[in-house]
DNA sequence: CGAGATAGCTCAAACGTTTTCGCAAACTAT
DNA sequence: ATAGTTTGCGAAAACGTTTGAGCTATCTCG
């Protein structure tokens, strides 16, 4: 059915390898200016274009790479996504998307990405999980970056200075004279090391002497609703016992909590303050724009997609490269 | 580098051609019970998986199919994404995803999925939009099903019933008492067709002999930050020149709209009533929820992959199948 | 016991590229 | 004129799989 590279020679009159020479024109090759015309014009009006699953046969790459992220509902994550797609087809490569629905990432990956030859993947991972129980043996050679989180298994990794944005929201608060403060994160707690922001924002507020409240969102889910409910709950509770401002582990929840409060007829920040993590489009959108830590996705995006080209260029050597980008405060009209 | 075929084939001692029919096992090879356990356990030990490029080579078809959508910070499409790939995880396909940041679907596919040989293709396109624009001469023989606009082309397509759903919003408000309707779209007016839902709201108020504006969204955008600048202008008119109900295109635009209009001190639907256009979790989990016409996305895109799978196993024969699917009036506390 | 059927397996072609090597022709220098 | 060099192009292998045809034992039945 579909035109080949030997309809193209055919047409043309020369040889299989003369027209991939020709399309394909790296320096180095010597095919006169008159062929290397005629080659084209049949191509174009042939409309061929290359098979890329014969290609990445023989060449052994596909230019293709995996991207895993998880929930994309959240607003943070889609811009990730979007980010990693857009410096992907900078550099060349297109994206095989893999989302996982959990927030604890059970990708998808062990069905869609495996067999699938990828040059490399960009995975969204807590420490403890890593590509090979995904992927199985297929991982073994492929170069990954890992995101969101630090390690220490020697792989390349990137993440935000969650530690350091916990403790600058939290000294923020401080500073405007919130003393019971609540940290909403969509885990059990206690379950330590899930999560560098709230470690952060309990040691600070610690030197401080301030209370602290670790909350839970309801279900331990991450979305608006969760948020809505958890922010209906803590409005429920009498003024007393109820935490003076909110430090939400990311936007969804915090925009979520600010609803069920204001549904519940609290007003933020005068009843209860409010911050959250990442600084999404959504967040700053609401009618008080949601004071928040402001994570740079763009520069994150292509610091990622940089050490993810130095592995597939560099061919592999070269020590671990592990990067952390600082967050900061923006300041908005909830705290 | 990979363990091929061939490791496997040597290890059990056996012909590639063996294990290639013990491990598709189709009904009709006749394998040993004996070969096959072998076959099987040397496989997994080795931790062999296929190579998706040469099965796609050999078998003219990748399990694989593309979508193109645009604007996925649009949580409705988000879902229709979403969606169409847990559609086609079932069916035993792969999705690889095209998005395109605009709302009028400039798709990188001329990029992406130009020589990607997909089995079919979901396109959410307009009218005047094709496969063939996009994928080139690849097009001529990929199936392919266009979501959410009805078509003449005689192609498969699928879509919202965006008139009837316009009328019901539109007669709702009406009978709610409200008399000075505003549209508020993302395109430019006069611009006919781009909207049913828009035509139906004009039709409806103008058989009830109401008055209808249609205003068009800050930098014709549909973001929620465009739908909270539109709902700043809307809210700077005197009251007087202010429509008492807002119909909007979709519910990000709503959800914009009301957070523009409470930030400017209106109250919601007191001075200025809003419904909404899709009825995702978003507007549904504000303060108030949103009052807006519910659209099924999971019936649609089950249907639309079924309507793919059609093509994929029917080979193609059978007349062009068109289906429209109703929306319902989700009741908020907006209007 | 012999002819035919069948079970179990292997051979080899094919899919559409890229790429290395080699060969002939056309130059260039002596 | 001859030797050497360069230019332009083609032949063929390779990538990893599927699949239909073919081959050899073994089995079945008269």
């Amino acid at each position: 059915m579909s035109v080949s590279i030997r309809d193209v020679a055919a047409q043309a009159g020369v040889s299989l390898a003369t027209v991939s020479k020709v399309l394909n024109d790296r320096t180095g090759t010597r095919i006169s200016a008159i062929t290397r015309q005629r080659v084209h014009t049949v191509a174009t009006e042939l409309g061929y274009s290359p098979n890329r699953l014969a290609q990445g046969m023989v060449q052994k790459r596909t230019q293709t790479l995996g991207v895993m992220v998880s929930g994309l509902q959240n607003p943070f994550f889609l811009s990730v996504l979007e980010e990693l797609e857009r410096q992907a087809m900078l550099a060349g490569y297109q994206v095989f998307l893999d989302a996982a629905p959990s927030i604890d990432g059970t990708y998808a990956a062990h069905i869609k990405l495996r067999g699938w030859p990828v040059d490399g993947v960009l995975m969204w991972a807590a420490a403890n999980q890593d590509l090979a129980q995904f992927l199985g043996p297929q991982a073994r050679n492929t170069p990954v970056v890992y995101l969101g989180y630090p390690r220490d298994d020697g792989s390349d990794w990137i993440a935000f200075d969650l530690e350091q944005g916990g403790r600058l929201a939290t000294t923020y608060l401080i500073e405007r004279g919130y003393r019971r403060i609540g940290y909403v994160y969509p885990w059990s707690w206690p379950r330590p090391d899930v999560s560098a922001s709230h470690a952060a924002c309990l040691q600070t507020c610690l030197e401080n002497g301030i209370s602290v409240e670790t909350i839970s969102t309801v279900r331990h889910e991450e979305t608006r609703r969760a948020g809505l409910e958890t922010g209906l709950e803590i409005a429920a509770r009498p003024a007393a016992a109820r935490p003076d401002a909110l430090f939400c582990h990311n936007d969804v929840i915090a925009v979520g909590v600010y609803h069920g409060l204001r549904r519940a007829g609290l007003r933020i920040p005068e009843d209860v303050a409010l911050v959250g993590f990442d600084g999404n489009e959504e967040g700053q959108c609401l009618d008080v724009p949601l004071t928040t830590v402001h994570t740079p996705v763009d520069v994150f995006c292509e610091q990622a997609m940089c050490l993810l080209m130095q592995r597939l260029t560099g061919s592999g050597e070269g020590k671990p490269q592990q990067i952390i980008v600082p967050t900061r405060l923006l300041q908005g009209g909830t705290a």
